[in-house]
DNA sequence: GCCGTTTTCGGCCCGACTGTTTTCAGTCG
């Protein structure tokens, strides 16, 4: 069971509960949202934290749904929900996926249309819509009815892309909307927000906020974006709309004198922002996405009357950092706003300092167009052009990692030759663009026994090799665990590619010990590579976070086939500050001398 | 059901929007 599944079984339980009586278990309904939020957003499969003993760890998930989730990852069910779940008719749970049907509505609707086959449900719903059955409920109206078939549609399409965004492509999204509300003139200050804001590497709906002392012109203009399928709600501080390829854009407005609170709010995560705001009522302030209330008599010197709103009653922000000043805190980056201890650090004012595009130096994958005859693909670039590019980017020095030659139709005679030839070119190419030092790598794969493809006179031609998995991707934990040690152990290898192979919305990370892999790579002084390449961004987030706490170091690569891709670094640069990567944690921030002396291992 | 910079008991994040209501309930983020 993946962890949206196991998520779905716990928003269904807390349904079950609104049903029974929301008065009377309100705040368990609230527990079982919320464990299910964290689990929906967790980076590591559930059965992978309770494999750890992890589980725990979660926030939000206490003795309870603790032992709840441990029956579910052992026996593949909870005897507890599968009871309580006989409780409402099964025709139930498939109408809470429908847009704007929340537990209520369709207890209501299974009920008093007795609609009883939950393999049907759905579709009967559609049918009485269509029959005009529902706008006679009490309740109910035409409007309702109208929006229920819409919501029916849609699902029923959205079934079929209901996969998440990657990282550019929303980007390229919410960079038309912008520059559509740019040119109205009351917008003052715009950014994306929401997962966005937080660079996660699949996005769900797209969040803009904008600064404006006239939000309703604000809105009126957004609801005439050209590239839209249709408006989903227009009120006067909040808009969205679904773009005409279906993806959802949530508009909020804000004056801008309370702009800090609004990136604060709707940046999240949700689990962050319970956090801090559980963590501010102690101190008696009340935190929302337009300010800050006092409950009690707060003295601080964030609270002024020169921030103060009579008319609301609160105190406003304009800038978000004095937003986190005012709890006593550090501005948290948003990056790692995911309530996995940020908070706390923040208080004590001990957050790290996260790497940044700048301290780039080099990017050490790379692929040219040189045809070595790999057994993978090539670059469409030249040497000399991918060179142009990194002294554009201004770097000291740009790895040149294609893959090595194919093993099924060349010997290793033949091997070196190629390499030999590859080198060449690379030596004139160094010799007439000084600024940017190449440097001659190449990605090797490990075969599925350990071994590299190419054999020790070859890879003494090398400055370094990359070592990746790029085939039978299945093989037990323990024998790739003992196969990227393996490949790992060669003296030239030095670094680990795409280490867990994923390829995101296609294929999942392999199983692997990362804890044994991670404690060879300290002991032997290897790195661990963060591919920046946005369908990879591999390893996760909390992958990254478990090499570092191992005192494990980073490469952050693009892994480039062409000069385009080498603008990617920033994906790898914002995977690396989820994980919480600071500048000296990574080799490629190291001078030019200092990096051949690493690759060296000296 | 979860959780701890007052607490292992007694609290629990906060607000916007819509539709069907004539003061609010349900849903969503």
């Amino acid at each position: 069971m993946n962890n949206s599944e196991v998520a779905r079984l716990l928003r269904d339980i807390a349904a079950i509960y609104t049903i029974k009586d929301s008065q009377k278990y309100f705040f368990q309904i609230l527990a079982y949202q919320r464990a299910a939020e964290t689990i929906e957003n967790s980076s590591s499969e559930i059965k992978d934290l309770y494999n750890e003993g992890k589980l725990k760890d979660l926030p939000g998930v206490g003795p309870t749904i603790l032992s709840y989730l441990e029956e579910m990852v052992k026996t593949g069910k909870v005897t507890h929900f599968e009871q309580i779940r006989k409780e409402v008719p099964e025709a139930f749970f498939p109408l809470l996926l429908i847009s704007g049907i929340g537990p209520k509505t369709a207890f209501k609707l299974v009920s008093v249309l007795h609609i009883n086959n939950k393999d049907q449900a759905i579709n009967e719903l559609e049918k009485r819509a269509i029959c005009g059955d529902i706008a006679k409920l009490e309740g109910f109206g035409l409007k309702k009815e109208q929006q229920i078939l819409q919501a029916i549609r849609e699902y029923r399409h959205g079934k079929m892309k209901s996969i998440r965004m990657l990282l550019p492509f929303a980007d390229s999204i919410a960079e038309k909307i912008i520059s559509h509300l740019k040119k109205c003139k009351e917008v003052l200050y715009i950014e994306a927000l929401g997962s966005l804001r937080r660079r996660i590497p699949t996005i769900g709906d797209v969040d803009i906020a904008v600064a404006s002392k006239n939000p309703k012109s604000v809105i009126a203009w957004f609801t005439k974006y050209p590239y839209k399928e249709r408006i989903i709600e227009a009120g006067s501080s909040s808009s969205s709309l679904l773009t005409s390829g279906g993806k959802q854009v949530d508009l909020m407005v804000q004056s801008p004198w309370c702009f800090g609170a609004l990136l604060q709010h709707f940046t999240g995560s949700k689990a962050h922002n319970i956090h801090l705001r559980t963590y501010a009522q102690s101190m008696g302030l009340s935190l929302s996405e337009r300010g800050i209330k006092t409950k009690q008599n707060v003295k601080n010197k964030y609270l002024t009357t020169r921030n103060y709103n009579k008319e609301l009653g609160l105190f406003e922000f304009e800038k978000e950092e004095d937003f986190y000043n005012c709890l006593g805190m550090q501005w948290i980056p948003p990056e790692i706003r995911e309530d996995s201890g940020e908070i706390e650090l923040a208080i004590q004012h001990k957050l790290p300092k996260l790497i940044e595009l700048s301290d780039i130096k080099g990017d050490l994958h790379t692929h040219s167009s040189f045809n070595i005859e790999p057994s993978h693909d090539l670059g469409i670039n030249s040497v000399i052009e991918m060179q142009k590019k990194a002294e554009s980017l201004k770097y000291e020095y740009l790895g040149f990692a294609e893959h090595n030659p194919s093993s099924n139709n060349h010997n290793q005679y033949q091997y070196s030759r190629l390499i030999n030839a590859r080198n060449d070119l690379i030596e004139q190419c160094n010799n007439s663009i000084k600024s940017v030092q190449l440097i001659k790598l190449l990605e090797v794969d490990i075969k599925p026994d350990g071994r590299l493809s190419i054999d020790d006179d070859c890879a003494n031609l090398l400055d370094g090799m990359i070592v990746s998995v790029h085939s039978s991707f299945s093989l037990p934990k323990s024998a790739m665990t003992k196969r990227i040690i393996g490949g790992l152990s060669h003296r030239k290898a030095r670094i680990l590619g795409h280490p867990t192979g994923r390829l995101i919305n296609q294929r999942a990370s392999f199983e692997a010990d990362w804890n044994e892999i991670f404690h060879f790579c300290k002991n032997n002084n290897k790195a661990i590579e963060i591919n920046a390449s946005p369908s990879r961004l591999d390893p996760p987030e909390y992958l990254t976070r478990e090499a570092l706490e191992i005192g494990v170091k980073i490469v952050i690569n693009t892994d480039s086939h062409a000069v385009d891709q080498m603008d990617l670094m920033k994906y790898g640069v914002m995977m690396a500050r989820r994980g919480w990567v600071k500048k000296e944690d990574v080799v490629n921030t190291l001078s030019f001398n200092d990096l051949i002396k690493w690759l060296r291992d000296k």
